[in-house]
DNA sequence: GCAAAAGTGTTTATGTTACACCCATGT
DNA sequence: ACATGGGTGTAACATAAACACTTTTGC
């Protein structure tokens, strides 16, 4: 032990942003904090992370006990670390993001007694401590990388519809986009395999496809980008 | 204060990737340690975040005291906290990577008595902690970063040459460009601004340019991206 | 005068955009 | 039968890729 180590430190805390689709627009889970400070107000999941886990594992486990969500997608975002963005002291904060298909939402709103809930990416509450930029980073994260890589499906259920992958990609680019061109611009890599099952709804039925990450990654290796 | 503030807290250090051009091949600074552990052996520039400074302040405070350098590009990287990346014990280190324009460079090599020292990027000497790969997650953000954004011009000097930009990406990207659709392409967008003055040299002078941010900024607004 | 790097256009291939109608289902 | 969303192709346009010779300087 060094000289050094007798310094004081920062607090160390993980915060998540997680995203959610629920066929239309794109959602955000947030927490009601029950104790001060910032008391009664919204909040990403998050807390202190421990002496003997990594950091990941400090966002996934913080997102369970507080959420109930696990196996999710999740990938460190940056780190916000500004002296007075916490009231309490010094606290520096690792923010990840998390992406949720719906299959696993903890029912569409709140988890029975937690005080987690969904909120419309566009329509936020007021957020606790520097929350609403982490948000705005995340947000910016999403936007940059769903060009790029494919984690638009990790916002999907397993199978989806093309239709539904092009809302979400039109809910996160926040412009519309040409059913056709979309079309064929996504099938002409194909790592969409199309099922021989149908959506059911009130009109004509649309074929499911799933995401076929091997596929995908068999062309990644080779050099292979997909831009939108 | 809070009981949570009463758990053990990891040290928090910053650490930087610095990467400069010596115009053929990228080039990254390294310092030798000179205490346990890894005595010795080289190591990334970056130290121990103090309570009062936020974290790109702390960057740019190691980065003067041990190599020099002051005023250079400076981006939030990553964050790496496995426990057992620091053998004295919990170290988290949030890493940045530098750009630093040649002009800068503390005299190509050493800076008199310190024990900084340029490296060519592709022969890196073994390096302490998990330095490694931080590098290595610097170097791949470098290469996805040049391709949409300005910032191979700050590793040239404020004028350069059509040849000198071209070399660069070439280094970065590590594969060949072809001249004549590079230049056509760089000066498309009209953010590179010829001058009145030739690099001197051994053959036929060369014209010189600068990046003009305001009119990339101007451009960026408006919704461009340039790709190479 | 020769070696070395600077500079310059055109053609071809590829990818992107714009656009309108028929189909299958539930009500 | 009608309302609703699913599904399909082509032509115009824009961008990217391939490619070779002349110019200017220092030696």
């Amino acid at each position: 032990m060094t000289y050094t180590y007798e310094y004081p430190r920062p607090a160390l805390t993980v915060d998540c942003v997680v995203f959610g689709f629920d066929g239309s627009g794109l959602q955000v889970l947030l927490i009601r904090r029950g104790v001060e400070p910032f008391a009664g107000s919204w909040a990403l999941p998050g807390g202190f992370v421990q002496m003997e886990e990594n950091l990941e594992t400090a966002a996934r486990r913080e997102l369970e006990e507080e959420t109930g969500l696990k196996g999710v997608f999740l990938e460190q975002l940056c780190t916000f670390g500004d002296p007075g963005r916490d009231p309490r002291g010094r606290v520096v904060s690792v923010a990840f993001f998390a992406l949720v298909q719906p299959d696993q939402h903890p029912a569409r709103g709140d988890t029975d007694a937690s005080d987690a809930k969904w909120f419309e990416a566009g329509k936020l509450p007021p957020l606790a401590f520097d929350h609403a930029s982490i948000l705005g980073a995340a947000l910016e994260r999403l936007r940059g990388k769903i060009r790029y890589q494919p984690v638009g499906f990790e916002l999907l259920p397993k199978r989806f519809t093309l239709a539904q992958l092009q809302t979400l990609y039109e809910a996160i680019l926040d412009r519309p986009l040409d059913k056709r061109n979309f079309r064929k611009k996504l099938l002409s890599f194909d790592f969409l395999v199309p099922l021989d099952d149908y959506s059911g709804g009130a009109h004509r039925p649309a074929r499911l496809h799933r995401f076929d990450r091997r596929k995908y990654e068999a062309l990644a290796r080779k050099g292979f980008l997909f831009e939108l």
